[in-house]
DNA sequence: TATGTAGTATTACGTCTGTAGTTGAAACCG
DNA sequence: CGGTTTCAACTACAGACGTAATACTACATA
C-alpha cells in the first residue's frame, strides 16, 4: 500500500507546471499560472513548501531562488489518485468503473469506438504478460 | 456545471448506509460503521449535520431521533466524483481515463474480456441515441 | 415531582488547504 | 555605503474535516 498521494486541484496545477518545465522557480511557476489563477507569489510559495513536506516536490538552490523540481511523475499521481477513486466509490473494481463511464455517458457513444480501439491495443501487450 | 458534491471517505461511509437503508436514525448509521470504524456516535451525528448542511441528506423526526435520508443518489455521487476527477486528471477526457486504467493495469488482463463485454452492451444502446 | 436516560445541539481542537501579509536577510544600484 | 528590490521564512486566518466531549432538553419512570 502505497502514500496517499491525493492531492487538490491547486497542487496538482502546480505539479502540472513543474512537470512540463522539469523545475522552476516559484516565479516561474507563479507566472505561468498567475493567467488563469491569478493567485499571489506567496501563494504559490506556501504551495510548493507544502508539496516538498509531502515529498512530492525538491528544491536546490540557484543564487537567490529555489528551483522546485518534481519527485513524483504524473503517471504515479494519477496512479494514486485514480486507484484511490476506485478503491472508494467501487470497491477497487476497475471495471465497474469501466462500465459507470459508460452507463453514465461519460463516455459519448461517438468515443465508444476509440475505447474498443485502445482495447485491442491492451490486448497486443495481454501475451507479453511480465507479470510484475 | 452541478455542485461539488466531493465527499470524504467517512462521509461517503455514512452515505452507504443511508443508500442501504434509505433512512436511518443516528444510532443506526453508527451500528452499522461501528464494527469498521469504531467512531463515537456524536460522531456519526456530526456528520449527518454537515452533509445536511451541504444539502446531501435531510432528516424527518420520529419522536426524540431524527431520520436521515439521502438527498443524492449513490450514482450522482458517483458521477460527480468521477467527473470531477476525470476533468482535474485527463482534462475530461474519459477515454484518457480507460487508456491510463489499461496501460497501468489497473485492470487486469483477465478483465479485458469483462471490459469488451461491457462495450458490446454499451453498444446496443447507442443505438437508441436520446442524446439527452 | 425528581431523576435518569436518550438524543440533539453546541463547542472544541488539531490538521489540511487556500490565500496571503509581514518580516528578515541578501543582493543590487546609485 | 545606504536605499531599494527580491526572495524565502514565518505568521495568520477562515473553512472543511475527523473526532469527540459536554451541554441541553424532553420523555419515561419511580
Amino acid at each position: 500500500m502505497q502514500k496517499d498521494n491525493n492531492i487538490s486541484d491547486l497542487q496538482l496545477a502546480v505539479m502540472r507546471v513543474l512537470w512540463r518545465r522539469g523545475e522552476a522557480a516559484v516565479a516561474e511557476v507563479h507566472g505561468d499560472l498567475e493567467p488563469e489563477r491569478g493567485l499571489a507569489p506567496t501563494t504559490i510559495a506556501t504551495i510548493l513548501s507544502r508539496l516538498e513536506r509531502r515529498g512530492l516536490v525538491r528544491h536546490s538552490s540557484r543564487g537567490r531562488q529555489y528551483l522546485y523540481a518534481p519527485v513524483i511523475s504524473e503517471q504515479e499521481i494519477r496512479r494514486s489518485m485514480v486507484a484511490a477513486l476506485t478503491s472508494r466509490l467501487f470497491n477497487g473494481d476497475a471495471t465497474a468503473l469501466v462500465s459507470h463511464l459508460l452507463e453514465s455517458r461519460d463516455i459519448a457513444p461517438g468515443d465508444l469506438e476509440k475505447v474498443r480501439q485502445l482495447l485491442s491495443e491492451s490486448h497486443e501487450t495481454e501475451t507479453d504478460h511480465a507479470d510484475s
